[in-house]
DNA sequence: GTAAACCCTATAAGGTCAATAGGAATTACC
DNA sequence: GGTAATTCCTATTGACCTTATAGGGTTTAC
């Protein structure tokens, strides 16, 4: 499961796609118009700039807005920021590789071979799904 | 990421598995075979034995063996046990749907788009592969 | 100069994870 | 029928994570 601040990640940079325009948006008027607890967004937008999926403005009228294209920024950007990786064990993650623990012999270990499929098949997915595409659904569906 | 649990779990599922036989495996054999918390183990093997996965023969010369087929017990099925459900939200989980908390309308949801597509993915692969598979790949390799 | 915004660090309640512990219930065997 | 070996059941614990909330510091437009 993703947790909590990976959904207000999503939603707030979805709002932030949606929106569009290059004139930074406040904090303020995403938390209201998504709902979402003010300070608690304060905290993920500075750790979304982090790697650059959003650019801050300080000062008055400051603001976040989107750190490049929404089409080149993926779920998978934004899930490995609050989630971590997206593998299912450190042995199989491609961006954040680690050995475990107790693996006997990493080249024959039969949960490996499946844990790696499965994250290739997630990551195929996620890395695949940008916020403009989900942007646009928003807005043919009419929820924009 | 799984958690401990889980991999304990796959690892004493195959063992069991490897190991073959009708005649019941002890807690403590499967614990020190494969470097198992012996005390955690026993609740681990208790929690698989609910929905049928092991199967347990009390008193004196008791033990573990598989609930079924080793061919018909998947990573799924383990994983749904110890970590929950596959999904990354509750609201795409197909063995245990929840909507979410605040959602305005799942069916826009752009968000639930992707990740139902992710746990679509994920489930393919998870439910194909099973315990015989595994075993048979660790003996292939003289793991075992 | 001042108000409005982001920036930074600390704190806290509650839950989850990964065990550990101790004894009750059951069964094979003599 | 007694005894030893095993699973079964419940409680406890320490560390860490999650989801916030709080308060002030810094920067900038006007």
């Amino acid at each position: 499961m993703i947790s909590q601040k990976a959904r207000y990640a999503l939603r707030a940079l979805l709002y932030l796609a949606a929106r569009g325009g290059d004139t930074p948006i406040q904090i303020a008027e995403i938390a209201e118009a998504e709902r979402l607890p003010r300070k608690f967004l304060e905290q993920i937008l500075a750790e979304l700039k982090k790697p650059g999926i959003v650019q801050s403005h300080r000062g008055r009228s400051g603001g976040y807005s989107l750190g490049r294209a929404a089409k080149d920024i993926s779920f998978a950007d934004v899930l490995r920021v609050t989630d971590g990786p997206l593998a299912l064990s450190p042995c199989v993650s491609v961006m954040a590789y680690r050995k475990c623990e107790d693996c006997f012999e990493e080249t024959v270990c039969a949960i490996r071979k499946a844990l790696l499929a499965a994250r290739d098949a997630t990551a195929e997915i996620l890395e695949s799904r940008n916020l403009a595409q989900a942007a646009a659904q928003l807005k043919r569906s009419g929820a924009i």
